[in-house]
DNA sequence: CCCTAAACGAGACGGTACGTCTAGTCTTATG
DNA sequence: CATAAGACTAGACGTACCGTCTCGTTTAGGG
């Protein structure tokens, strides 16, 4: 009825060293830090983890899939989703956590180069929306039970659309540079979804 | 025996052909089309084109740039900007043009390659910003001053902070492809940004 | 693998640098003579050389033609085909310069391994026999000739047939090694020849 | 190479499997019948044997080694060498026994193959010399001591002399192939020989 | 009857070189 | 000068094998 939660032991041959697995991350996350994605290449990371090319092809299928791993990894820590005490607070401060964090080259660089990097291969951009995109949205997500819990916003709000209308803004001005993505610009941004919210505009 | 009043422009050597530049954009176009800019190379352009590729370079600085201009030159239709009545109409007329619009493969694939392509070349993201992201918004400004006039909104609502409320929900999905980018979701997302502007959060 | 007798003009394009391919010979050279012919890569080359690998797949089809280019380069001195006034002599003579001319370190190696290489690659074998064998065996053909106009041989006798009476024994032993290539040898094999062949057998 | 005549009792461990040394030498001769000597790889060997690699090198220092191993497996049938009554018969049976044997593809072209591996290995070529070479000229030797028992040759005749100019002419056609090695080639050769060593030009 | 130790199949390891591809520049002959 | 063609240096690509090194397992002989 369901996946083994515990996948069967490989029974035969070498084992793949976690040492190497390890030195490929971490070689990876300094050269992304370095000169960022495009001046990543499989090549440069094996030499500089001491490890041969087929070592690294045999667990990642590609850059972009590597890339994201070394990144993730630096990520895990991901930011809190402390209680305000209201909707507007709620999403002020997740917009200020988002945009204080892409703020901070080298990691906004490299994220703006993986977001870039997901948009021509299809495997990848699956991954993408697994590993990053969708448990910080179930992470932000009991911002909007807390304030239907509240009576802030009516009970049928789709928590979906307010996220999208937090990020979308927050994202636009990343990757796109029109205008300054600042403090001040994610402030407004949660100002005017909780009022949309608060209006019954996401019933 | 005299130089001339008016010095004529420098006439020596052999003009650039405008039949070389035309054929390079449309053999970048038919590329584009058919396997995207991923897969396009300056010397599948050249070969195409029956052209050298110094000719190409001689033009254009990078292979973004080349596409972002043809593929400018297939966009220049641009969209309408008819006044509907009120805020939520005009909004909902432009969040369904550019959805549609992005919907349309392979100019949507194009688009969105493009937008990463972007993301590491300062030199073609500041083309980007002035070829493509500014003409659309200043197209649009008008929405946001009937809307005032109108006494829809109040008059210092910022017009920006408006289009990226509107705009960037939709490359939200555009890009990350969580959920699906439809009709109705342009619509969802008009209707808030109008809910937000009415009550006077833009100001 | 060389070039053509008569080069066909090319009409278009910039034409392949002189400078690159002695840059290739020579570094070709100096590998072989270094550590042989086995661990001579084209890698190698080409870094020695300052090319790119790409400029020596353009002229060479493998690592053997271009051995055998480089070698054929060195060897072009050719040897002498003095009249020593009997067939006797001019045999010895003629198996005295070649068992010395293989004897030669790097040289020998070299050529050994080339005739090594040639045994799997028929292409290479077609260029073997036209570029080394042949002219040395044309070189050699007066040499049966002045035999039957001193009446030392018989009319009809095969002078091909005499050249591998010959050069067989000497590339036996300078190949199987299971004994000793020396002068006292080639005059040995030099004295049998000329008196089978004395005898009328090579008829 | 091969086991050694008194094996040295080994005290402890599971002993060698004779299973897997024979079908990894059956392996061999498959992919050498296949596709020759150049496209033989141990990784090949192993998978095609159901062996792991370490397995092979355990028995075998190299892949010329184990090519060798495995033709002599194939080859130890031999030749015969009977009397046919003058040294002209002889030396003709015996050249044409090799020459028919080496026409016999694949077998012929495995080893022209392995004469080729044998040149830059000097280990190889000791085994070469001790496995192929040695135990075939000795088994020739009788030839040459009847002729001069029966007395057509001098009683200080050259044994190896004779050999080589026999096996020489014929291995230098095999090698070089500028000339068709067939039977009439051998019947010359095998005259000739036995023409100079008549006239006692072998003492 | 277990213990020891080597051999076993499998396959991962760090490397090297392969032959191909594209980049961006340079060099020719021809307009 | 610009052009089409194509050679130039440079270097990454992904693949194939190399010879070595773990793994967990098997298989004998000696204690």
């Amino acid at each position: 009825m369901s996946a083994p939660a515990i996948p069967v032991q490989k029974r035969t041959g070498r084992p793949r060293s976690e040492r190497t697995e390890k030195a490929i991350l971490a070689a990876t996350s300094q050269l992304l830090a370095e000169s960022g994605l495009a001046a990543m290449t499989i090549e440069g990371v094996a030499e500089r983890a001491g490890v041969g090319k087929a070592s690294i092809y045999r667990r990642w299928p590609s850059r972009g899939a590597l890339a994201l791993d070394a990144t993730f990894d630096e990520y895990l820590a991901g930011q809190p989703t402390e209680d305000t005490g209201s909707l507007q607070g709620d999403l002020e401060a997740t917009a200020l956590d988002w945009t204080r964090a892409v703020n901070r080259s080298p990691w906004g660089r490299t994220l703006r180069e993986l977001i870039a990097e997901v948009q021509s291969d299809p495997i990848l951009a699956g991954a993408w929306k697994e590993r990053f995109v969708r448990p910080i949205r179930q992470q932000r997500r009991p911002i909007v039970e807390r304030a239907i819990a509240r009576g802030e916003i009516p009970k049928g709000s789709d928590p979906e659309l307010i996220m999208d209308l937090l990020y979308g803004p927050l994202y636009h001005r990343y990757l796109n540079g029109h205008l300054p993505l600042d403090d001040s610009f994610a402030r407004s941004v949660a100002r005017m979804v909780a009022a949309a919210a608060s209006d019954g505009a996401a019933v």
